[in-house]
DNA sequence: TTGTATGCGTTATCAG
DNA sequence: CTGATAACGCATACAA
């Protein structure tokens, strides 16, 4: 037996599927008496409501916008960067009332990805260039997309942050008090990517890091860079480690891209036996609260998350009233803490084992 | 112009729509030569793949998970608890692969909501007995429903912590330690609840706050009880203001329902002129960092807040594949801090004033 | 392997 | 205010 369909509850009360319709709906006056019998109607057979999936085919619309997190739907919640902005997002589209659907890039069988979910709309975060082929699929719809810190091609609106800016301003603090060699703690280079050196054969293949590694370049153009695996106190600790062993002079400064890296920096720092900053200066990136940096107070660019956030829900929200959205580039502010100190030169080079 | 229909492409194509369809969906061997023709034909016409809206009515089926969250999807990321548990989650989904929807209760005009959002299945996190009315709504279809903390009715599983138990042990701990006068700084009562005391006419519709508060309760059977309006660190604040003010004999010791609370707690107690835990014994509930209690470490029940998520994803996939699905006890486990201390009488009683 | 026919459950539209 | 009609865009059973 069947489920009852508004077909059904019609012709139990005696009247056109359609004027059953609308006493749901709403949308057109219906007579007192006709919605009782309607109701009654429905009460009795248990249909409870139009189907959703039904509606949104018919209405061309379904309520939801999905949020699309490179691969990082299962550890996004772990980032506080992407979870207040996802706070700013869900803020910023309560007046459109839209729910949020949490998408993942890679859609390797999975069932739901950009392609396949029945969003209105999208907002794309960090998305990798492999999101690029995917983006170019749906353009072929009239989707309104919005990416947050990266570039979906010609047309699609950006929320932009000054990465590149704002990174070359935290590593001109640092060469300001004197520091020469220093390396570089990155974000991931691509959508599950694994940790190591970045040369010059590397393609960085996510926009955040790319900028920021760019930024630091225009500083540091010879400084080495270590990629994380994700951002992370565990990853920074295990990039530090790398760049402490490696070959040459040990860096008196670490340039980390994210504040949770640093915070693992600052921590292998101290566990090879050096201090921070004394030893070796330490920079986040974020200027959000990490946990295990006290009693030191980390020296970051504290960038706008929330804003972010809410700058794509108005975007997201503008687009589908009808209207055009513009980019928008936000900035980041310089936040001085202790973790950077004036250079002083190593007092015992490291040897490193080629063991 | 309309867009191009799979209809469209398997005209231009010279192919039966079916035969279109089967090209994209894989699902029916198709000689080389047609799905050539047919991807030409796409590719001419924009045509990008099938209409997600119209494939989830056909199917029955749209990929979605429904994650309901009381009122709280614009600040549930700021409870570390949630985020955890949606982490679990997603990881309890993963398999499955379906996306998580975010929704909120109230549905307050709202688009999307229990009643109205295509989601295949829906999980309720710290439902209130509000919602009870949409989910007998949706009974009538078949939709599955798991319910996290909470009782959405008979037949509906859920994943349970043993809050009453739980809140009742580390009560005792503290009435072992000789306290008395104890007071209780609560979650919310209800979805958007204002803060304020609890009395005897108070209805508790959420099942979280009802549960601890038993168990709290059930040591200190007369203890006062606040309800803040969020677990957040400035209602456990305010929370605390107020109880420290009320009158009568100032408490020796304060259970609070959530570590955030109880960071709050802690803070108007110090700025109170008092000491934890010389002056004033605090407790917390759930186990998760909360900035801003170091040095003092919280006493606390520990929850296994992602164990609760990814019980719920499994049994979502369970009933997705026509299983049945049980409902599950989890354990939290006391943790002993250094916030909690022998009872110390007052030294002088607080004179309240009820200008 | 391909084509034919038939709904999936709704809701705009427009005439009465 | 109500009813008839016509899509919305697709995927499956079955026959050829």
């Amino acid at each position: 037996m069947r489920r009852a369909t508004i077909a059904d509850v019609a012709r139990e009360a005696g009247v056109a599927a359609s004027t059953a319709s609308v006493v749901f709906s709403g949308k057109t006056p219906v007579s007192t008496s006709t919605r009782t019998k309607v109701l009654a109607a429905a009460e009795q057979l248990g249909y409870t409501g139009p189907d959703p999936r039904a509606a949104s085919l018919r209405r061309g619309r379904s309520g939801i916008v999905g949020v699309v997190m490179g691969d990082r739907v299962r550890t996004a919640f772990r980032d506080p960067v992407t979870t207040v902005m996802l706070d700013g997002l869900a803020e910023g589209m309560a007046e459109h009332g839209a729910g949020l659907l949490l998408l993942r890039d890679d859609s390797a069988g999975g069932e739901p990805s950009i392609r396949t979910a029945p969003a209105d709309a999208f907002v794309l975060v960090g998305c990798s260039t492999g999101l690029r082929a995917s983006v170019d699929a749906i353009r072929g719809r009239d989707i309104p997309i919005v990416v947050i810190e990266g570039d979906a091609g010609p047309g699609i609106p950006q929320i932009l942050l000054d990465n590149r800016d704002a990174q070359a301003e935290i590593a001109r603090h640092v060469r300001a008090l004197g520091h020469r060699d220093v390396a570089l703690a990155t974000l991931p280079v691509s959508t599950g990517g694994q940790p190591g050196w970045i040369d010059a054969a590397t393609a960085v293949s996510i926009a955040v890091t790319h900028d920021r590694l760019l930024g630091a370049r225009d500083v540091f153009p010879a400084a080495a860079a270590y990629a994380a695996a994700r951002s992370s106190i565990d990853e920074g600790y295990a990039a530090a480690v790398a760049i402490l062993s490696a070959d040459g002079p040990r860096p008196t400064a670490i340039l980390a891209q994210s504040d949770l890296l640093a915070a693992g920096v600052i921590r292998a720092v101290q566990d090879a036996g050096l201090a921070v900053p004394d030893d070796v200066s330490v920079t986040g990136f974020d200027g959000v609260w990490v946990d295990g940096v006290a009693p030191l107070t980390l020296t970051t660019m504290v960038q706008p998350a929330a804003a972010k956030g809410r700058a794509a829900g108005a975007a997201v929200a503008a687009m589908l009233a009808g209207d055009a959205a513009a980019s928008i580039r936000l900035t980041s502010e310089f936040r001085s803490g202790n973790t950077t100190g004036p250079m002083r030169p190593p007092a015992t080079p490291v040897a490193s084992s080629s063991a």
